[in-house]
DNA sequence: ATACATTGCGCAATGA
DNA sequence: ATCATTGCGCAATGTA
């Protein structure tokens, strides 16, 4: 943020004018010859079309880089820019997207671990009865009708932890 | 990758020296005034230290370029360069590790799951068998040997997980 | 005000 | 050729 001058974008609209100077610092450069005078060598093909030429197949160039006034150099780096712009709103946006993802997988973690603890505990509740009853019906305990008084002693075998 | 020019940077080490004519532009801006020939006001304190100054307060100065010449412009880019790049790196590391942990995050939800089937597949199991049971009782059938025909004991008492 | 950290942006090389 | 990605440098801005 704090960008005070967004293009916009709209159609022709070209600012920055760069000029790179590739190393050519001797320390005894002086500052002249800048922008707005680029004599690039120009490298012509010199197509030899016209002389005993076939149909010139892989036409190995590396290929002349355009110069910088040129109409389609302008235009070219116009697209591209936008390209790269929207190359990088999307790599922010996934990257966004995953921090949620993991915010939204620990929550459902949490959920998940709060299901199996509940699950487990009522799993040793369930088993615990089963034992006492197996207990009762080991001793063949036949509680008729006021049986002494003596309370099978729940034993709780409660041994789960997670 | 191809970079056939990693500056290395050793120390005094520069190529690439760019003038961007950033976005200064009114409509009717006419390419005038280019780089190389910055000449900045200057604007020069003129220090009252002499006369009956203080400690001279916010002393209000945008601050001038520096001179793309100067030897502490150089060093300063070098560094922050510098910066940048390990700004970057540590960036493009934490996307890494947050796309890790969205994975690490994912196995476990599904291990989490699984142990959740799990109980609930015992605790059904045994909350059937008291069913059974209890309508036995409620039936007052007192199963003589071997009345249901059915021994349901698959259950073992072990869920261990992990 | 000094030094480092972030961020937006353009350029160029390269991938698809 | 076109668009998408990526490394890199510059400059503005944020932060300590």
């Amino acid at each position: 943020m704090s960008r005070p001058s967004q293009p916009k974008h709209t159609t022709a609209d070209h600012n920055g004018v760069s000029v790179i100077q590739s190393q050519s610092h001797a320390p005894s450069a002086p500052p002249a010859a800048v922008a707005g005078l680029q004599q690039v060598p120009q490298l012509i093909p010199a197509h030899p079309s016209s002389a005993g030429g076939k149909a010139l197949p892989p036409s190995k160039m590396k290929k002349p880089p355009a110069d910088k006034d040129s109409e389609e150099y302008r235009q070219r780096r116009e697209r591209n820019n936008l390209a790269v712009k929207k190359s990088r709103m999307r790599s922010k946006q996934k990257a966004l997207d995953t921090q949620q993802r993991v915010n939204e997988l620990k929550e459902e973690n949490e959920r998940l671990e709060a299901k199996i603890k509940l699950l487990s505990k009522e799993l040793s509740v369930l088993k615990d009865l089963f034992l006492e009853h197996a207990h009762n019906l080991a001793d063949n305990v036949q509680p008729p009708a006021g049986a002494g008084g003596s309370s099978p002693a729940p034993n709780s075998t409660s041994a789960n932890g997670q």
